[in-house]
RNA sequence: GGCCAGGUAGCUCAGUUGGUAGAGCAGCGGACUGAAAAUCCGCGUGUCGGUGGUUCGAUUCCGCCCCUGGCCA
């Protein structure tokens, strides 16, 4: 057990890792030990009846340990990191309040990074302008879109790709919404959190034991009735494979086979790959974020290095 | 045993009317500001099954052998 100490003022210790690198056990084993609650930062644990397929703790764990972000939309709503970053610092705020020190631990990477450098103050996503953009996209094809964007905010344009079909419906929706360029938009962005933040990495040294770990933890999933799980979903009859929360790794592709488009056996293995891809995007965005401490999750003294952390 | 179809990148396959070959997937590297578990970009030397022959030159044509699948005995 930790000394009492100042929580309002200490550093906010994030823990940053790829899936299947064991962050939800350290939390909760860290939760046994010092007076904190969890933050998740994980853009599909925030959704309900989506349990199995997105590692979630089990109900009784969730209850016993205070667990903030988890199971707050359907899976028919949508979130983002602007609303992360409103909902964490709340999260965050009402933790102090209480005395306790926030343990923020996820694999969204974007989201810790708008948390940790701010976000701009943009609109949020419109169904209408989308749509719209949509129908042109389909008339005129990206590229044109792209040129469009280009005539408007070229250094955005120049940095997005001619065919990354979301970036420019976002530059243009954003510009038509406001009328101002994400260039200018971004410029103007508040510079200092106003947080502290004691951001660790914790990943395991070898990348080949992650991918057999993410391949069996994806073989348990089955066996715990993921299949049944994304079933549940697409009988509700109102969720279109579209929404973020069902393009969520594993839950596209068991959507698929459910709708007849692939065989079990080819869903499952693609499964597993694209878990894969998810890992090694994250692993790549861990390189390039600054001030980490990272910690080898495959060593024995890991939790121990991360509990020393919490306890200084 | 005979006939037929195959044997080309880790996998599935395309191709070369003879000038030593390229897609998809996988893998690897990277980007990332309200979809981010998303989206996008980049990276392709491999005894072209083996061995002899023809040829200036064979992965490509011919002979033999090996392996896989199918049909017939």
């Amino acid at each position: 057990m930790s000394a009492p100490r100042d929580v309002s003022s200490a550093p906010i210790p994030l823990i940053m890792g790829p899936t299947g690198a064991g962050k939800t056990d350290l939390a909760l084993e860290l939760a046994a030990r010092h007076p904190i609650e969890i933050v998740s930062v994980d853009s599909a644990m925030v959704y309900r009846g989506m349990d199995i397929g997105t590692g979630k703790p089990p109900p009784e764990v969730l209850r016993q340990v205070p667990h903030h972000l988890v199971d707050i939309l359907d899976p028919s709503e949508r979130y983002s990191a602007g609303q992360f970053v409103r909902d964490a610092r709340r999260a965050i705020d009402d933790i102090r309040a209480r005395g306790k020190l926030p343990l923020l631990v996820g694999g969204t990477m974007l989201y810790f990074r708008a948390l940790r450098r701010g976000i701009a103050d943009m609109p949020s996503a419109d169904a209408r302008i989308r749509r719209e953009i949509d129908r042109e996209a389909a008339e005129r094809g990206w590229p044109a879109l792209h040129a469009e964007l280009a005539a408007a905010d070229p250094v955005s344009a120049s940095r997005i790709r001619p065919n990354d079909a979301q970036r420019i419906q976002r530059a243009l929706e954003v510009y038509r919404l406001t009328g101002k360029t994400l260039t200018e938009l971004h410029a103007a962005q508040p510079r200092d959190p106003g947080l502290r933040f004691a951001a660790f990495a914790w990943v395991p040294g070898d990348r080949e034991r992650l991918y057999a770990a993410i391949e069996r933890r994806f073989e348990n999933m089955m066996r715990q009735g993921f299949l049944e799980e994304v079933r549940r979903l697409y009988e509700r009859g109102d969720l279109d494979p579209d929404l973020p929360a069902l393009r969520s790794v594993g839950y596209r592709q068991l959507w698929e086979h459910l709708s007849g488009k692939d065989a079990l056996e080819s869903a499952m293995r693609r499964a597993v790959i694209a878990t894969r891809h998810l890992a090694r995007r994250q692993l790549i965005w861990l390189r390039s974020e600054p001030d980490l401490t990272w910690i080898d999750a495959l060593e024995s003294s890991a939790a121990a290095q991360m509990d020393r952390s919490l306890s200084r």
